[in-house]
DNA sequence: CTGCTAAA
DNA sequence: TTTAGCAGG
């Protein structure tokens, strides 16, 4: 069911770091995730938490991942997911209320048994704390990396950015970029050896379909928001929209039923996005003020960043991402 | 999650 | 060609 069945469809070739420049909008989730795990998988847990037993190793994991970004000119732009982590960190109160409408969303999906938006509600949610999710954007700021508020999915928000020509890349280890119309998305990001680029207008030519026809046949195969098909892989679902022209075709050819299809169709066509987003692409970090946040502030250990922060205080003086130079 | 193998 | 199950990181 998974959607790595769309790996298979996508054209995707591996591009070197130095021929990627300009603006990367990063699926902020995605991106933090990925170096979470890899940084709680490592790295004694002492390292990265407090007192209380707060673990912060998302802010170890920024500090060692944005250089990448740096010493390759790239500007990240960070894109965080809409709902119950849409919150500027002023009032409480205003949080703890929209986190109770969020799970208060959750749960009459569930009563509902709607399957589409109890998948959508957790894809944006899945696994990220609170604390995480404000102890980021705090660091963020203070590195001076740019970040957007998406008002749902940050990976369709970061497609409608490319689209739009404010960003250069959707940056995002999950295929459904594609799906959301990201025109050239760049994966592995996150990884040691270069990235990979997977570019939308050569997977439509390839396969001689239309975007919405690319989405029909993610939705016979299955995606994250629903099951597809049994029997319907990456092949069969080509040729059939190739043969029947549309999602609804071929289920009617097939006498086959995929619930909630239509809201799947529509929440990748047309997927909740805003143009209520401005950034700086030069980026100035207050270092200072960043290595107290993070050591002092939160007690992670200081060695452990100490690299990343020279890293990065290197490449953003050396390569004139500096707005000053 | 990615890759590979066996079985349908 | 698809799926399920297991390996390994």
């Amino acid at each position: 069911m998974g959607n790595a069945a769309l790996r298979d469809i996508a054209v995707i070739e591996d591009i070197p770091f130095e021929e990627i420049e300009g603006v990367v909008a990063v699926d902020a989730h995605n991106w933090l995730y990925r170096y979470l795990t890899t940084t709680v998988k490592w790295t004694d847990s002492g390292k990265y938490t407090t007192a209380d037993g707060t673990e912060v190793a998302n802010l170890l994991g920024i500090v060692q991942g944005l250089p990448k970004f740096f010493e390759h000119d790239i500007t990240p732009v960070m894109v965080f997911d809409g709902g119950p982590s849409d919150l500027k960190d002023d009032e409480i109160e205003s949080r703890r209320e929209q986190r109770r409408s969020y799970e208060d969303q959750l749960e009459t999906a569930r009563e509902e048994g709607d399957a589409v938006a109890i998948a959508q509600l957790e894809s944006r949610t899945q696994r990220l704390t609170p604390t995480i999710q404000e102890t980021s954007r705090e660091l963020l700021e203070l590195l001076d990396v740019p970040v957007v508020e998406a008002p749902a999915e940050g990976e369709a928000q970061a497609a409608h950015m490319v689209k739009r020509g404010d960003a250069d890349y959707v940056g995002s280890e999950d295929y459904d970029a594609l799906l959301f119309g990201s025109p050239l998305t760049l994966r592995q990001l996150t990884s040691k050896g270069d990235p990979e680029l997977m570019d939308l207008e050569a997977t439509l030519d390839h396969h001689g379909l239309t975007l919405e026809q690319l989405i029909d046949a993610a939705i016979l195969i299955g995606t994250d928001f629903n099951e597809g098909v049994s029997g319907i892989g990456p092949k069969t679902a080509i040729s059939a929209i190739t043969e029947h022209g549309d999602l609804w075709s071929v289920l009617e050819a097939r006498g086959d039923h995929i619930e909630y299809g239509d809201r799947v169709r529509q929440l990748f066509r047309d997927p909740d996005v805003t143009d209520e987003y401005e950034f700086d692409a030069a980026i100035d970090p207050d270092l200072e003020a960043a290595r107290t946040y993070v050591t002092d502030e939160w007690g992670v250990d200081a060695g452990e960043v100490e690299r990343g922060f020279e890293r990065i205080e290197e490449s953003v003086t050396q390569t004139g991402l500096d707005r000053w130079t």
